[in-house]
Parts: C-alpha cells; sequence; structure tokens
DNA sequence: AAACGCGGCAACCGCGGACGC
DNA sequence: GGCGTCCGCGGTTGCCGCGTT
C-alpha cells in the first residue's frame, strides 16, 4: 500500500513540459511503447517523475485525442453518463472516444456543473432542487414589502427591487409547481393530481409580465438584498438582468435528457422546460404546451445490474414505467 | 495603458486498488 | 497474509489569457 515517492523526488522538474521534453517523451514512446512509467524517464532522458511524464502522455500528446470544443452530442452523453456514474470520468471517457478523463472533468466543472444549477437541478443527483420553500419566507418578505423599513417611503430602487422580488418568488414558484408536477404520472392534459391545473400555472405565468433592463437596478443592489439561496448545495446570488434566465434557461438552446440514476437507485426525474415559441407573440403571454410524452421519453428502462451502465435496457413505444414530460427549448430565456 | 478579476485548462497531489514477491 | 511497488483515478491548484474597469 505504499505511495510512490516519484514526484517528491529531489531535482526532478514540475511544472508546464516544453517542446523538446514532448518530443522526448512521444519519440520513446513510438519506439518502445507505452508502460513502465517509473522507468521511462530516464530511458527517455527526461528529468521528470514518472507519473508526470504518463499524465502528459494520456492527457496530451496521446495522438489519438480529440481537441477541441465539446458538440452538443458530446454534451448529451457526458450529462446522461454522469446521471449514471456520478464523477466517474474514466468511465465517462471510455464513452467518448478522443476525449480524456481530465478533459471531461474540466468540462463539467466549468460548463456542465454551472448549467445544471442555472436549469435548477443538482449536478450531484440530477435531480430537481427542490427547497425552493426554504428560500420562499425570504423572497416573499422582500416583495411583499409594502410599508417602508423604518417608515421611509420606497424610492424607485426599492420598488424596482421590490417588483423584481416579487417576479423571482412567483418564477421559484412556478418552477417549484412544474417540478412537483412533473413528480407525478401526468394526465393527458393538466397536472391535476396534486392540485395543480394547467389554469393555474398559466394564469401564473402571464401574471408576470415581461421584463426590461430595468436601470435603477445592478446586480451588487440585488445580491444586496439578502442571500437568495437556490438549492441547498449551491447559492446563486442573483444577477440583474439576467436574473430570470439563471432560474432555469440554459444560456443556449438545450434540451436535457434525465436519465435513471442506477448507483442511487433512483427512478428517473421529470424535466420541463418551456421554450420561446410558448409565448404568445402578440402579447408575449405563456401558452403553457399540453404534456406530452416524448418518444424518447415513452421508454421502458429496466436494470438487470444495479451500477452496470450496460446492463440498462429501454425500449420505445410501449407503456412506459417512468413517464417523463419532455418539453424543449429554454425557459424564458432572452424576454428582455 | 495599467490593474484587476475571472474562467479555462494543464498539471500536480494524494489516495487506493492491483499485483508481485 | 503482509509488505512494497506501480498505476490509475478524482480532487485540487495555479498559471495564463482575456475581458472589464
Amino acid at each position: 500500500m505504499g505511495r510512490s515517492p516519484c514526484c517528491d523526488e529531489n531535482g526532478l522538474k514540475k511544472g508546464p513540459w516544453t517542446p523538446e521534453e514532448d518530443e522526448k517523451l512521444v519519440d520513446h514512446i513510438k519506439k518502445h511503447g507505452q508502460g513502465s512509467w517509473r522507468a521511462l524517464p530516464k530511458l527517455a532522458g527526461l528529468n521528470r517523475c514518472g507519473k508526470s511524464c504518463r499524465l502528459r502522455w494520456t492527457n496530451y500528446l496521446r495522438p489519438d485525442i480529440k481537441r477541441g470544443k465539446f458538440s452538443q452530442d458530446e454534451e448529451q452523453t457526458i450529462l446522461h453518463l454522469h446521471s449514471i456514474h456520478g464523477n466517474k470520468w474514466s468511465a465517462i471517457a471510455t464513452h467518448l472516444p478522443g476525449r480524456t478523463d481530465n478533459e471531461i472533468k474540466n468540462f463539467w466543472n466549468t460548463h456542465l456543473k454551472k448549467k445544471l444549477i442555472q436549469m435548477g437541478f443538482d449536478p450531484m443527483t440530477h435531480q430537481p432542487i427542490t427547497d425552493f420553500f426554504a428560500s420562499l419566507p425570504q423572497l416573499m418578505a422582500l416583495a411583499n414589502l409594502r410599508e417602508p423599513m423604518e417608515h421611509h417611503p420606497l424610492d424607485e430602487h426599492a420598488m424596482g427591487l421590490q417588483a423584481e422580488a416579487l417576479q423571482l418568488a412567483k418564477l421559484q414558484y412556478l418552477q417549484c409547481l412544474l417540478q412537483s408536477a412533473a413528480s407525478l404520472i401526468p394526465s393527458a392534459n393538466s397536472y391535476d393530481q396534486n392540485g395543480i391545473t394547467d389554469l393555474e400555472v398559466l394564469n401564473l405565468l402571464n401574471s408576470i409580465p415581461p421584463i426590461k433592463e430595468n436601470p435603477v437596478l445592478n446586480s451588487s443592489e440585488l445580491e444586496n438584498q439578502g442571500s437568495y439561496h437556490f438549492g441547498n448545495a449551491t447559492s446563486q446570488p442573483l444577477h440583474h438582468p439576467s436574473l430570470l434566465s439563471q432560474l432555469s434557461a440554459p444560456q443556449v438552446p438545450f434540451s436535457y435528457q434525465p436519465s435513471l440514476n442506477t448507483e442511487m437507485g433512483q427512478a428517473p426525474f421529470l424535466t420541463t422546460i418551456l421554450s420561446q415559441g410558448d409565448r404568445n407573440p402578440s402579447d408575449s403571454s405563456w401558452v403553457l404546451p399540453s404534456p406530452t410524452l416524448a418518444p424518447q421519453a415513452a421508454t421502458e428502462t429496466s436494470i438487470s445490474n444495479p451500477g452496470d451502465a450496460s446492463s440498462i435496457t429501454s425500449s420505445y413505444g410501449g407503456v412506459t414505467s417512468w413517464p417523463e414530460l419532455l418539453f424543449e427549448g429554454p425557459i424564458m430565456h432572452d424576454i428582455s
């Protein structure tokens, strides 16, 4: 169980690799192949530890590495596999030819994790963040400030903040409603199994006027109005004017297909996303689409060996055990 | 033009499993 | 079975470039 002391040895170079070092490493591996990383540096004439050589080769110099931005397909694949494997980057990387675990890990940490959080999903569980009610008192307290604190009249700034907070509270409530509805097996056209109807959601949506840029507000003022915690794992400060888009919307059109989390033993959850196409172009009111079972969503999934992604089998067209709603496109994106 | 902040990414660190003796 | 070594993985760090002030 002893640990390799390789990188602690004195005199070994650390830090960025030079082109000369890269060349030596590539030449050596071309001639002798991979393996025996501990012995490789001396044989290749490198003043590096074997571990550093291995990392450099596997993460950067390997000829089959695909560089450049991740495609939408790759993004979807990572999301899907992460919901199955969690942070098992090497396992995810095996499904993405040319991509290294390190690259995928970085992409996740810098892009996808944020995107999921913005959409209201917990990036670890891929479940909707549901502690909306924990933050509701703060939101409503701010939104319902009818009497000014310390008997000072509300100035323009405060009024703007109040209106903003009210809209935010409504939107979070809406999201909560939609997620609650999504946790039920849907009837054909309504969410009424939880006492929530299409009409209720629609009325709520239409009570929210389209937001224009409000010059009296800035992000620091909003952030200083108390901490809005949206989710239990990560708090997201609100940034006006992109506040609304941060609630649920990805920054780019984005369709997220949730999947079984076999390691957690959880059922798939439902995703409800509205698109700009769901707004009435004439008056910007929201037209709630009827829940539909998307072909991909009408999938019956079975797992013969929990924890093993390859044991997951799906079929289409039958009665699904886990019906899912799938609306495509961003919600309330670019409303200004 | 300089200073500053932030995001992205390459590289490092430390742990644990696999394997051989 | 115990110990040592090697390797691979995931988390973290720190540098660098770019945008903003």
